[in-house]
DNA sequence: TAGATTGTTAATCGATTAACAATC
DNA sequence: TAGATTGTTAATCGATTAACAATC
């Protein structure tokens, strides 16, 4: 199985350091200097054996009656992820959701350097959102090109998701994060998120059924 | 495992569920009357041997030779997730993210009936958003039990959004969907879905560090 | 009928968990 | 030292895939 339904070791490998990251940030500093892998796996309600063999796959050695050196923990998930690397990045759709993604503060933690959005509505264009300025989409390809953009944040309807995708391949992105609802088609060597909102819903709609 | 990492078999069926309903939405009136499994594994590049399964849980039959009847899938799918039953929501923070779930037309296909958003900002109280009104966060409970609320969509920032959650609980809902970049705690026998952004920066760090 | 596709059992694969020696 | 926790191997579990008989 490969595709849309990634479920993979990886994936879930990524998202599991990613929380730990997150838990660690949150409650590291109030704490003592050390962590045990079944402190990490209560708190997540997971097996421990599990943050154990994740921190070696991140190359994170422990030691025997003390457990994990908390920043150690975090510093080296953070470098193993690439968190501290920077990249440029646009938004494709100045839209409230487009608009709600640009205000994200979070962004720059991440390195993710955001450059510019990118709407067809003559009244945006010129304008600003959150201190980024919104460009012509028509010149989304050129200004791709220009201020070397590596990602590719889809925002804008679905009917026009295709079509952003493609300049924005042109232009040289590696990567698109699609927040529209629709399966886009990308060469294979460029890496596609996709955050489906429908598919939430439709788990929504089962769980309320089954729901006394 | 459990808790915040449930790639379990119900949570990955139910993906792949909703994508052959939206595929099928799709792709339906213009193709004939018969598809095959192959031909929807084709699509998801996944194994046909797995949409038989998934099809066959669900209590669709097929006919050797022909396939599955197109119809009889969607309206099966739809049936057993529940995506023809309507509940109640209400939105929690009436900013921008807010707003653009607000606009989302596709809710009423899924049964959602969003009843108002809820903001502590004096300037938002008492207008309107896509139509829905916009009231005081303090009445929070109260209106969520008039109004029967079954979800509670949290979009409000990350510092508030336990406090909110309690006061959703307290006013009865039966299901949570978090887009704050925060873990709730909810009692168990309420649902709680989450859309972590900060995941999905993760995952886009890595591969951007390993893209050559 | 011949052939294509379903439905289902069996085999494989890989992720999760258990067990336990090593170690500080 | 005794005891707690890591690191790692082995066992289990379950999901995915292969195989193939049933069937229209």
């Amino acid at each position: 199985m490969a595709g849309l339904f990634e479920h993979n070791f990886r994936h879930v490998m990524l998202e599991r350091l990613m929380h730990y990251y997150l838990y660690l940030q949150k409650h590291s500093l109030s704490e003592g200097e050390w962590i045990s892998s079944s402190e990490i796996a209560g708190y997540f309600q997971m097996d421990d054996t599990q943050v154990r063999k994740d921190l070696a796959a991140v190359g994170i050695r422990g030691r025997p009656r003390l457990g994990y050196r908390r920043g150690e923990v975090a510093e080296q998930i953070k470098k193993w992820l690439g968190i501290g690397n920077t990249y440029n990045a646009v938004i494709v759709g100045a839209g409230r959701l487009g608009g709600a993604i640009a205000e994200y503060k979070m962004f720059q933690d991440y390195g993710l350097k955001l450059k510019a959005l990118f709407d067809n509505d003559p009244l945006k264009i010129g304008k600003r959102i959150g201190g980024y300025p919104i460009y012509d989409v028509r010149y989304l390809r050129r200004q791709v090109e220009q201020m070397q953009i590596q990602l590719g944040i889809i925002t804008c309807p679905a009917e026009i998701a295709q079509q952003c995708v493609d300049e924005l391949a042109a232009g040289g992105v590696r990567a698109i994060w699609n927040f529209a609802p629709i399966n886009l088609n990308v060469h294979k060597n460029i890496f596609l998120r996709n955050e489906h909102i429908s598919i939430g819903l439709g788990e929504l709609a089962y769980y309320m059924k089954r729901q006394k």
